[in-house]
DNA sequence: ATGAAAGCGCTAACAG
DNA sequence: CTGTTAGCGCTTTCAT
């Protein structure tokens, strides 16, 4: 079968190309008579407009592109729908993309979407990654780096305070009364982990009577946390802290599963915070007190912020935007 | 600044358009100087060549797309790891798409890479889409329907079988013992738990021994197996089951949770079986049998079979693959 | 309200 | 090995 065209479609209703195009893009221009004819050969053709023609002619899509590590984490798969969400208000459509934390991926998505000439990229990554977006900036693709207060001033970013995450969670467990308190996370490498440390490490000094230990650890998953818990359990009791940071809510579920297990009272003999608020933590065996970053809105906010650094908005005085976390209580920290 | 194209890029590098178009196309049919020369050309300007030129003029793309109910739901991206593995190593670049379970955004997404002229579209779905699908492809877009059997014999499409994946979770439990079993799932209206239940049925009605109860729920998720397992748990001893069947893990990790809690013993009073096998399974307070799809393959052959329907490889007698699923069996459901 | 025509950036066929 | 050229499908002036 011939490709159905524009061309195609015209020829079937009688009408020239150009006013198919009228139809397709400002539909008022057309009588009601024509429009009718070209709405009627458009279906009997099964006529499929080619976007590759209209970005050409227009220079430009309206499409943006939002790159994480790892779709499958709650974090970014929530953040995705606000961004879905928004873009949707904006008129634009959303190119998901899964790099799976691979530099090489990372980079091949990058070039993709330069190539495909999405209006922006929405970026969150593990990895140094702010040299690529400065070359694509330059080369007329902007972006907003996610989940990660950018380094450069010129780099539009948008991210968690982490730092005074850490600091919610560690005084947390000091008010309720612990004194020993077991930072659980890793690698340190990662900013966000690091900042989570300094936050938890500030309320600490603050306190004037608590202590902190640092269990530094490789991968930020359940398994992992029932090792470390394994290990606390194993501990005699004068030297088991008393009160447990974990920098993500996986680890502090897989510690609470092994502590309860092994007959480890929580919150009563260990207090767990975990961090990210996912959905799990709050039907995890006890309820997870977690500190929650503002899912919803940060995808809102990320595409509101890619619109002013594209220009469809009016620009703003600040493009490192920082959001503060809150802290969600439930069961594993209330005692009494 | 004025865009910077293959033209310009011609021109500092003192060669013809043809010859830039050949370096990047076939590299080797350009002498060594002139590919250097375009190369430094390329890299001073920023050159970044335009999708929307180069797809119009080949009148193909070289992308798919992956369409999903829920990219966070482990099961889907499992998938997507195997099927962007496999699609970069037959040169294409996978597009992912969110459509949150809902049909605007479903059908906005599929006219979307439509327009876009992808090669193929996989698509999962819980709707009734088959329609859809069918006139995407007379318009000329190809797809794989994946998760679910197509009724239609000219959609090809990739599934589990679930009806065996029902009866290898009920055998299991009636052959450990379980003689009261308990069905949890809904909604029925959905073919793939239908099929579980059909699968469970037949193991049941075999053994001639065992009765299969049903508990219909609306949401397959943790805070309903939480709902489930409260009821359960103060039932009298002798009106509880003594083995669940749980349609997806996050019921199942839900239930054994709250009967657990409220001090039933899993697997000694009441043995549970799951389904899907996501990460959470195995790292779940008592470790839960589950009946495992083939996730990574799954993605691989999902991409073969597109790629055969696309006819860029030799056409197969089938177009409606079914894989096998495993049991899992874990301490869930090991007695004695 | 409608039509005619130019041209977006690129590739491949062809000529040299 | 390299250059010239036609044209992919579409949108949009500019006339009418």
């Amino acid at each position: 079968m011939p490709r159905v065209g524009i061309r195609e479609v015209a020829a079937l209703a009688d009408v020239s190309m150009g006013t198919v195009s009228h139809f397709l893009n400002h539909p008022t221009r057309v009588s009601a008579e024509k429009a009718k004819r070209i709405q009627e050969a458009i279906e009997k053709l099964g006529f499929v407009r080619n976007n590759a023609g209209r970005q050409l002619r227009l220079g430009r899509s309206s499409t943006v592109a939002y790159i994480v590590p790892d779709v499958s984490n709650p974090f970014f798969a929530t953040i995705a729908e606000g961004v879905e969400r928004r873009a949707a208000q904006a008129g634009l459509s959303v190119f998901l993309a899964n790099s799976g934390g691979d530099r090489a991926r990372e980079d091949s998505y990058l070039a993709l979407f330069e190539e495909q000439g999405v209006r922006g990229m929405l970026v969150a990554s593990h990895d140094p990654i702010e040299d690529r977006l400065a070359a694509a900036r330059t080369r007329g693709t902007p972006s907003v780096l996610v989940g990660r207060r950018a380094n450069s001033a010129a780099q539009p970013s948008i991210s968690i305070d982490d730092v005074s995450g850490g600091y919610l969670a560690a005084r947390h467990l000091i008010e309720i009364g612990c004194r020993r308190i077991a930072f659980v996370g890793g690698p340190l490498g990662i900013q966000q982990i690091a900042d989570r440390l300094q936050g938890a490490s500030n309320a600490v000094r603050e306190s004037g009577t608590a202590m902190l230990e640092i269990i530094d650890i490789e991968h930020r998953i359940i398994s992992v946390g029932h090792k470390v818990g394994a290990e606390l359990s194993g501990r005699p009791a004068e030297h088991r802290p008393d009160g447990i940071f974990a920098v993500n809510d996986l680890l502090g579920i897989g510690l609470v599963q092994t502590l309860v297990g092994n007959g480890v009272r929580v919150p009563e003999d260990i207090a767990v915070v975990g961090y990210d608020d996912i959905e799990y933590a709050e039907n995890s065996l006890v309820p997870l007190t977690s500190v929650r970053p503002p899912h919803e809105d940060f995808g809102i906010a990320a595409v509101d912020l890619l619109l002013t650094v594209i220009g469809d908005a009016p620009l703003p005085a600040e493009t490192q935007l920082v959001f503060a976390p809150d802290l969600v209580v439930r069961r594993s920290t209330t005692r009494g």
